[in-house]
DNA sequence: TATCAAAACGCGACCAGCACGCAACAGCGT
DNA sequence: ACGCTGTTGCGTGCTGGTCGCGTTTTGATA
């Protein structure tokens, strides 16, 4: 499931995009780095090995991998938009509250996916913006 | 259903906050323009009445506004925050292509907030963002 | 109706997150 | 190794929004 830095090195060049250190740098950093990195985390990242790599330079790459289908981004809340390998896009849910991030079931939009189709004609890709809601600790919680 | 500038500006008072002249216009902006407004559109409205009111005032009474659950505001895309009526709030479903707004029908997240609460014990509020996807005239147009 | 503390306002400065134009640089096909 | 052209570093600019400050306004009370 999970992709080598070199499979997606080889993206890049059947994409027709050159291959660079920064570049390469970015991928390793979204391959080997902790999940919903934002775009200032993977400049941190890059830095440590690359330390003259400009924020421009993440920014621009980061489109430029999105263009080519092999890393997307979704916003989680108010901030900075995180970004993931496209082979691991999934639906997030967001506590209000506390602001803990869990992944969806891939199921778990199914049923609303169907009947947008079904009763709308709308093709649902839920995955560019998190639902938000309250999670379980933070409900009981707020019972008490 | 749809409130009335008198009913809000009650609540504004009951919620222990001051009435003035722009926090009315705000509402009267909301109640009579169009839907979806940005906090940019709201201004222009208000200042086609009172043509000193300042930006960051709208801002700050939109925040005053939201915090007495008076209104709520909602991501539809990348640009700015949409705000309207608490009592008008409902979910959104956005197409990637065209950038099409459609009001989603009541009970089309019932189905996935069911399965959320029982699977994850997450209480699901999927109004804040938009839920993005293909319209059905976009899709059609797509596979010809 | 006059008084007055607290709330709200106008104004400008500032901030995060990101986009862009340009000249220098570097990947990669030959 | 050469040269075309994509990419980079750098600075500057933009959008959407926040903040601090000094002044004005609201509305409870006398």
């Amino acid at each position: 499931m999970s992709s080598t830095v070199d499979e997606l090195v080889a993206q890049l060049r059947d994409g027709g995009s050159r291959v660079t250190t920064a570049r390469r740098l970015v991928l390793t950093a979204l391959v080997k780095g902790p999940d919903h990195p934002t775009a200032e985390e993977l400049l941190v990242a890059v830095r440590t090995l690359a330390p003259d790599v400009h924020a421009s330079t993440v920014y621009r790459n980061l489109e430029e991998l999105e263009r080519l289908g092999v890393v997307v981004h979704t916003h989680l809340g108010h901030g900075a938009a995180t970004y993931h390998l496209a082979t691991e896009a999934h639906g997030h849910l967001v506590c209000e509250v506390c602001g803990a991030t869990l992944e969806a079931p891939e199921d778990l939009f199914e049923a609303m996916a169907d009947g947008a189709k079904r009763r709308l004609g709308f093709e649902l890709r839920p995955y560019h913006f998190a639902v938000l809601g309250v999670c379980a600790e933070c409900a009981t919680a707020a019972e008490a």
